[in-house]
RNA sequence: GGGCGCGUAGCUCAGUUGGUUAGAGCGCUACGUUGACAUCGUAGAGGUCAGAGGUUCGAGUCCUCUCGCGCCCACCA
């Protein structure tokens, strides 16, 4: 080759022109004709759009390089492969963002108002929004930037509202007014999911309630049951006890009903949330709970509040837990709130949208923050005597997945989804297998979330996001319309006020797989590109995302959006932390392909890709965490440098005509390379990127690298015989080829380099650009077994002669004569005519066909052929008889063990045929193997 | 409280339906620069597969328990 090929990879001078080409040849582009009026199989992914304000991380390249290598693989199959790029308009994390901007101006949203600040979001995100798409075409990803959506897009917007629309006609989406999670940080309601709990150390708080002075009779029969109870399971546990195994006597079952030191009647009810208690309209016992059957029906003097309120009966208590009573806050609750709506309680919301206590507490808690709160009612409390105690209490807290606040659960009126319906076709296709989970575990989580499915609250109180399509008469009437209405239609009134509320983010998200592709109008691509197939992501958006659009796909398509979901890991530091902005322990994926490449990042995070497992990388070490990736794009260019040198400009004959000179080691890298590509092709289609990608590497590094172009190298130059050289030239071409094929979709620019300037075989047909080179998936290529066992004698004889180099600390320049005898003839002919190659890799000057004589090393090779090494003078008898020893050691433990399988008789009869016979040749092995080695023992001692 | 997963070499992890001598990368040791690559080559050290019991001719692999770690779900106040 003419063109100088620097001895060094440098990915920064060959990856962005690569990447350049590819985008101004077209090849990330598929057209809907492609399918439609060609009838090419499509593949789809649609990518998992990333927020609008995100920055690329280490998680995204994780993602992205996993979507990318699937795409390229399928792309070289054949498929009309598209894969669909574009960002999430992600309402409460973006609004937040410009919220701070503001902050930091002194402003607040209410300062520009609605429309203002909706313009301030577009501005903002007009200006970053492209910027981590940039950023994923540095690690390479192969995405048809022409169909890049954003999830408030016109067209995406019409699918939010057809939706919207046909969910709330069908009757799925309803308003209401229920408990929701209320992020008073952010001043929304969230939904089930983006609650999320936290383990907290709290407390438990005992409050003495007086009971009202009518109620003191009932109270006197209730504590008499109470202790006519707690007496007759004294008597069980004492009967219990005479039992030898019985264990400790259970702690009685509590009396939740006391006296005050003035005799009035009280009753114990606990909290976590004493502050609640301020809105409490009453205390409920289980109705078979026979303490306090006598009490249902009483009132109680609410402390501070001056309310009276009932003890009413419901199933929901569990008469085990603390006292068997408690306080019940409707409109702080959910539980709570369903109690009073079957027993008839009343609600009483005492939470402002800020979490300030509102109005319709006394004065003195008005207005307080509800932990300022917390601590006013516990003394005031505590001032009257009413705090029986106080206990710490593990529980788990639900916070703001964008903010981290705590959340307050709080009646509102919001907009919700119906999902039970929606679920069931859902959940069928996990069950039926339409969807498949990989790793399959996933499948058993995904369910379980649908079983239990609750309905989602999509209301947002925020100004950033989708509005919701329902509109307000002043006649009292609801209009929910795909279109702007300009009129009532019942009063014809125009003064329409549309409701202020977004849509939960996840609501247009969920649609992405076919919105991207213009529907609700049946466009060409929706025909061709829906449903898609392969879903892509980690295992923390499941339930947010991935199920919602399974259920989305089967309410407006009938089917599964895509058939297979790959769920991949987390990526993590070397401790184990999760990587995050907060931590500091991230690694910037763009710094990395800044320092060693894109090949180098997508090799060294797929080859740790295995299924179910997380990917650590050292931060602290970023070059130790890529070396690996690194030193393997830079084999990959040094080994196709050398073959490109070698192989010069002369033209390269095809495969079938020089097949009759195949050398050994040409055919055996030739078979080596159709296994190499099944077992590439098997381990993808199983979405085991990392065995692919190791299975690829060792096919390389040690088969193409340390062997094939080692054997190679004397026949490439021109004083070879000519017939042997151009074999050798072909099948260099044609390994290379293949192996830059196959290592394509996992180190694209390294391989896409050097297969451009690999001379071509003359006639044969050349693919434009290795990216849409046929994949070579092995199921016809070139296989000969024969050729495995020559080399594998080659390999071993290679092997042995070093180590025995090694052992006898033989200088490296030093060229020996090797014995070989009682090998096969291939053996020998390969030996003969690897004279050059011997003498490279293993210093062998000479290789003689005879026994030899006098002292040196001996060694029996597998295959039972026999070395010998002359030493003279340079082995010491005594060691070498040492070693000779071992040697025989080892065997015989070995041929123990094999001998003793085969000596059973369970063993040869229940194992599968071809283990025993395997255990049979081992034994026959062996036993050979170790005779030959005493044989030389006997020798070395007589001689 | 329920469910799931993990514990294999100094480190990070592979190990598909149980079947010869348990692997890789990084790290470590020794040697090696006559032209593909020192981001390299060759050889080597290093593992009672967390522990105990069980099933089996045979267990890293299947079952039970224990210990240690992690994740998810949940309305015990």
């Amino acid at each position: 080759m003419s063109q100088e090929l620097a001895p060094r990879l440098d990915p920064r001078a060959i990856e962005p022109p690569r990447y350049r080409a590819w985008q101004e040849g077209g090849y990330f582009h598929v057209s809907a004709d492609a399918v439609l009026e060609e009838g090419r199989e499509p593949y789809v992914i649609v990518i998992p759009p990333p927020n609008v304000t995100a920055v690329l991380h280490m998680g995204h390249g994780l993602n992205n390089t996993v979507q990318d290598v699937l795409i390229r693989w399928r792309r070289m199959q054949g498929r009309a492969a598209v894969w669909v790029p574009g960002t999430d308009h992600a309402g409460i994390a973006t609004q937040n963002v410009v919220e701070r901007q503001l902050a930091a101006e002194g402003k607040h949203r209410d300062d520009l108002g609605r429309e203002k600040f909706v313009e301030r979001v577009w501005d903002f995100v007009n200006e970053t929004g492209p910027v981590i798409l940039d950023q994923l075409k540095a690690i390479g990803a192969s995405c048809d930037w022409g169909r890049t959506r954003f999830t408030l897009d016109p067209e995406l917007s019409r699918a939010v509202r057809e939706v919207f629309v046909h969910l709330y006609e069908k009757g799925l989406i309803y308003r209401g007014e229920y408990i929701i999670n209320w992020c008073p940080r952010c001043l929304t309601a969230l939904s089930n999911e983006e609650a999320e709990g936290e383990e907290t150390a709290g407390s438990l708080w005992h409050f003495r309630y007086p009971l009202a002075e009518e109620a003191y009779g009932a109270a006197e029969t209730a504590y008499e049951a109470a202790l006519a109870l707690r007496a007759e399971q004294a008597d069980g546990d004492e009967a219990e006890a005479e039992e030898p195994e019985a264990e400790e006597p259970e702690t009685p079952a509590p009396i939740g009903i006391g006296r005050f030191d003035d005799g009035r009647w009280y009753v114990t009810v606990s909290t976590t949330r004493p502050e609640t208690m301020l809105g409490d309209t009453g205390v409920a016992v289980h109705p078979d709970d026979e303490r306090y059957q006598a009490l249902v029906g009483a009132d109680i003097e609410l402390p501070l509040t001056g309310r009276r309120i009932p003890i009413v009966a419901d199933d929901y208590v569990d008469p085990t837990f603390g006292s068997g009573m408690v306080k019940v806050t409707p409109a702080h609750d959910v539980n709570d709130f369903e109690i009073a709506g079957r027993t008839g309680l009343d609600v009483l919301d005492v939470m402002n949208p800020d979490a300030t206590l509102n109005d319709a507490v006394p004065a003195p808690f008005r207005g307080v923050d509800r932990f300022e709160a917390r601590k006013a009612v516990l003394s005031a409390l505590e001032k009257e005597g009413l705090v029986g105690g106080r206990e710490d209490h593990a529980h788990s807290v639900p916070h703001c997945y964008r903010c981290g606040t705590v959340v307050e659960p709080r009646l509102s009126d919001q907009w919700f989804v119906k999902m039970k319906p929606l679920a069931e076709p859902a959940l069928e296709a996990a069950r039926d297998g339409s969807i498949t989970f990989t790793p399959p575990h996933w499948k058993r989580v995904y369910e379980h979330w649908m079983e239990n499915i609750r309905d989602w609250c999509i209301s947002r109180q925020l100004w950033w996001g989708h509005r919701i399509p329902v509109w307000y008469c002043a006649c009292g009437e609801t209009i929910v319309a795909r279109e702007d209405p300009d009129a009532c239609p019942k009063c014809g009134g125009t003064e329409l006020e549309q409701d202020p509320d977004v849509l939960d983010t996840w609501f247009s998200s969920q649609l992405w797989p076919f919105s991207v592709f213009g529907w609700p109008e049946q466009t060409d691509d929706l025909k061709a590109f829906y449903p898609g197939h392969a879903m892509v992501t980690a295992p923390e958006i499941l339930f947010f995302w991935v199920a919602r659009m399974v259920m989305m796909g089967y309410e407006f398509h009938g089917e599964a959006p895509f058939s297979q979901i790959y769920l991949h890991g987390t990526v993590r530091d070397a401790q184990g932390r999760k990587m995050s902005k907060s931590l500091g322990n991230g690694i910037d994926p763009l710094e990395v392909v800044e320092r060693f490449g894109a090949d180098a990042m997508r090799y060294t995070i797929v080859s740790q890709c295995a299924v179910g497992t997380d990917i650590s990388l050292d931060h602290e070490d970023v070059e130790a965490a890529f070396a690996n990736g690194r030193n393997f794009a830079n084999k990959i260019w040094n080994a196709g440098r050398f073959a490109l040198l070698s192989l010069g400009e002369a033209p390269v004959r095809p495969l079938s005509e020089v097949e009759g000179d195949l050398e050994l080691e040409d055919r055996w890298i030739l078979t080596r390379t159709t296994e190499a590509g099944r077992a590439a092709t098997s381990a993808l289609e199983r979405f085991r990127l990392h065995d692919a990608a190791e299975g690829l590497y060792h096919f390389f590094w040690g088969d193409i690298c340390d062997w094939y172009l080692e054997l190679v190298k004397g026949r490439l130059g021109p004083e070879s015989d000519p017939a042997s050289r151009e074999a050798a030239r072909t099948t260099l071409v044609t390994v290379l080829d293949r192996a830059f094929r196959l290592l394509h979709p996992v180190v694209p620019f390294v391989t896409a380099e050097l297969w451009s300037r690999l001379p071509w075989p003359a006639g044969e047909s050349r693919p434009e650009d290795l990216i849409v080179a046929a994949w070579p998936d092995g199921a016809d290529g070139f296989a000969d077994a024969e050729a495995g066992r020559g080399m594998a004698e080659v390999q071993s004889l290679v092997g042995e002669v070093r180590r025995l180099r090694k052992e006898y600390g033989i200088a490296e320049g030093e060229r020996i004569t090797v014995h070989v005898t009682g090998a096969g003839a291939a053996l020998m002919d390969a030996l003969a005519a690897q004279a050059i190659a011997l003498e490279r890799m293993a210093r062998v000057g000479r290789v003689e066909s005879s026994a030899g004589t006098g002292v040196g090393a001996h060694a029996v090779l597998e295959s039972g052929a026999e070395l010998f090494v002359p030493l003279e003078g340079v082995i010491d008898i005594e060691r070498e008889a040492g070693r000779l020893r071992d040697e025989i050691d080892r065997v015989e433990g070995q041929l123990e063990g094999t001998r003793g399988r085969l000596a059973n008789e369970k063993f040869t009869q229940n194992a599968p045929a071809d283990v025993v016979q395997k255990e049979r040749d081992k034994a026959t092995q062996l036993e050979e193997q170790g005779g030959k080695l005493r044989e030389k023992l006997a020798s070395l001692e007589g001689g």
